[in-house]
DNA sequence: AGTTGTACCTGTCTGC
DNA sequence: TGCAGACAGGTACAAC
């Protein structure tokens, strides 16, 4: 589910319920995500304040003083503040009590995500090989075009390597090559330096316009406070295989590419 | 080092 | 209506 604006649009729903609390307790339902979660979340955590609630990349990480909860909601996990009393589902794996009276749950049914720990003070391995951010300084048309040389694969899985940009997945990538006329299918050492910089901006410009509309909702993507996300209704090319390209017309060809499903205009992506 | 294929898991939708 | 099969927003890891 989550890409990089929907883990912004989580990251700021959260914050404001749990900026200055504490964790009073956690209930532990399914510890069998991605990995399991360890021990020190449970051991370390109550008695805690929340100092900050980041995001780097897909990750969230929950600071306290002693280090930070780790999350990543994978394919299809969800973070919501609810009340005490609301009855867990079958998937509702992770309980955070807070001294509000509220509860943080993470619900992950297909349990692609994880809870992991950072001690403070330390990187956790996960996020040590990560590419910059993609609305920093730090990304932009000459580092796409330094990193790609050489390199054979399509530029749509280039652009989803979170070792060359973080936060791009495939739908915001099938909308940043639309958007830069760029065709998906096209070795990423071919591009450019002038293509590079329009899709760097592409990217930019989507991801910035997707976290103002709080996501993109296809099926159940909801943020904290139960709100659908908006941006599905500017999708240009995702999910619209065989439909008329937006633009010029045409029908928009779709095929996988790095084992993703893709779709894209033949005659405005060159 | 880059690229490809596999694996993890469940819910939903499609077509017979 | 039932059911098998395809498919889904992610990414670590092994093998080449």
């Amino acid at each position: 589910m989550p890409e990089l604006p929907e883990v912004e649009t989580t990251r700021a729903g959260l914050a404001p319920h749990l900026l200055g609390r504490s964790v009073t307790g956690v209930t532990l339902r399914r510890p069998d995500l991605r990995w399991p979660i360890p021990a020190e979340v449970a051991e370390t955590l109550p008695g805690q304040r929340i100092l900050d609630v980041r995001r780097r990349a897909k990750y969230l990480l929950v600071d306290t003083a002693p280090g930070s909860a780790l999350l990543h909601l994978g394919m299809s996990g969800m973070l919501r503040v609810l009340p005490p009393e609301t009855p867990p589902g079958p998937h509702d794996h992770v309980d955070l009590r807070l001294d509000s009276g509220r509860v943080l749950r993470f619900t992950d049914p297909r349990r692609f995500g994880c809870l992991l720990w950072q001690p403070a003070g330390d990187t956790h391995p996960l996020l040590r090989e990560l590419g910059p951010e993609p609305l920093s300084d730090a990304f932009d048309g000459r580092h796409l075009f330094l990193r790609s040389r050489g390199r054979s694969a399509p530029v749509k899985a280039f652009l989803m390597d979170q070792a060359v940009v973080v936060g791009v997945g495939n739908i915001y990538a099938a909308e940043s090559l639309f958007h830069a006329g760029i065709s998906p299918l096209r070795a990423a050492g071919s591009v450019s330096p002038a293509r590079y910089g329009r899709l760097a901006e592409a990217v930019k410009a989507i991801l910035a316009r997707a976290i103002a509309r709080g996501g993109t909702t296809l099926r159940d993507f909801l943020s904290p406070d139960g709100a659908p996300g908006y941006f599905e209704q500017e999708l240009w090319v995702y999910g619209r295989g065989g439909e008329p390209c937006r633009t010029c017309g045409a029908r928009l060809r779709e095929a996988t590419i790095g084992q993703r499903a893709s779709v894209w205009c033949g005659r405005c992506q060159r």
